[in-house]
DNA sequence: GTGCCCCCGCCAGTTACGTCA
DNA sequence: GATGACGTAACTGGCGGGGGC
């Protein structure tokens, strides 16, 4: 993977005419965050100042199919944590769903590391495979994909909407809540970090696209403009009504500019004047 | 103050699985 | 039922920062 030094130093912060931007650009994000915020095309190396992690203004067409699917806002808080969410269901979709939902060992250990939870995991894992093959007969130890609820996705898009980040204690207490093990939390919160970040890649490139046809636009009708000016210029009615050419001169202490030739006007003092040697 | 090591969190990229048309 | 596309849970390896020594 590239270094996240290795910017070229192209930024997003190309600014359109007002017009073409609606939205004022949101201050740029945290440091953390903005060092996320590399674009993955080799075309955006610097941090953008449209992505915005916390705050995704151009985002918000963006839901994920669970956040489309449910309300939210009326499962959060809804959650018994001393009951199974299988109780918590609240239409026998979701009940068959929870039939499938994760967290077969939700043993939340008092782990302290990425390391180490993966190794505590990866031993689960192990100890769950060996049990199906214990019961099914010697099948391979694949990994388990499991499904998150619809319930368990929403609490968790709720949550992720206040901050796309979990300190240690808001991933135990929501491991809990959820019945889920605090590395499912993390993969979930890093994954979502990632389809945001997607989305709004997405959103800026089109944004830019808009950008540069407008300024495409822009400079052929500028173009056109010097074109017509030259033509002007060097059609005859364009001399006639002409004042004589000036002689500009410089004022080498100064560097003032004077117009000396005009037989109207008087040469500037210093025009006059001895020119400075310069000093040794 | 500096360098080294370890731990941790995060990220980009990838893999593998579940679902659906 | 087979299949390909798609979404996403889970994994991997790397990087930077913080803390201890």
């Amino acid at each position: 993977m590239a270094k996240k030094d290795d910017c070229l130093g192209l930024s997003l912060s190309l600014r359109c005419p007002e017009n073409l931007n609606p939205d004022p650009l949101p201050p740029p994000p945290p440091k953390r965050l903005a060092a996320a915020a590399h674009f993955p095309l080799s075309l955006f190396r610097s941090p953008s100042p449209f992505m915005q992690l916390q705050k995704i203004s151009r985002t918000d067409a963006f839901q994920t199919a669970a956040a489309r699917q449910a309300e939210p806002r009326t499962f959060l808080g809804g959650i018994d944590i001393n009951r199974t969410l299988t109780v918590v269901g609240c239409d026998g979709e979701d009940e068959d769903e929870e039939g499938m939902v994760t967290s077969p060992n939700s043993t939340v250990s008092s782990i302290s590391g990425k390391r180490r939870e993966r190794e505590e995991n990866d031993g689960e894992r192990a100890a769950s495979s060996s049990m199906e093959i214990e019961e099914d007969g010697g099948d391979a130890a694949s990994r388990k994909k499991l499904r998150l609820s619809k319930v368990q996705a929403a609490v968790l898009e709720e949550t992720f909407k206040e901050h796309s980040t979990l300190n240690p204690k808001q991933k135990m207490d929501l491991a809990k809540k959820l019945n889920l093990r605090p590395r499912q939390l993390e993969v979930w919160f890093q994954n979502r970090r990632a389809r945001t970040k997607l989305k709004q890649t997405e959103v800026d490139c089109e944004y830019l696209s808009r950008c540069c046809e407008n300024l495409t636009e822009e400079n052929r009708r500028l173009q056109k403009e010097v074109r017509d000016l030259r033509a002007l210029k060097l059609s005859p009615q364009f001399y006639s009504n002409m004042t004589p050419p000036t002689t500009l001169t410089m004022c080498p202490r100064c560097e003032h500019v004077a117009c000396a030739a005009t037989p109207s006007r008087q040469p500037p003092t210093w025009a006059a004047a001895k020119p400075v040697e310069p000093k040794s």
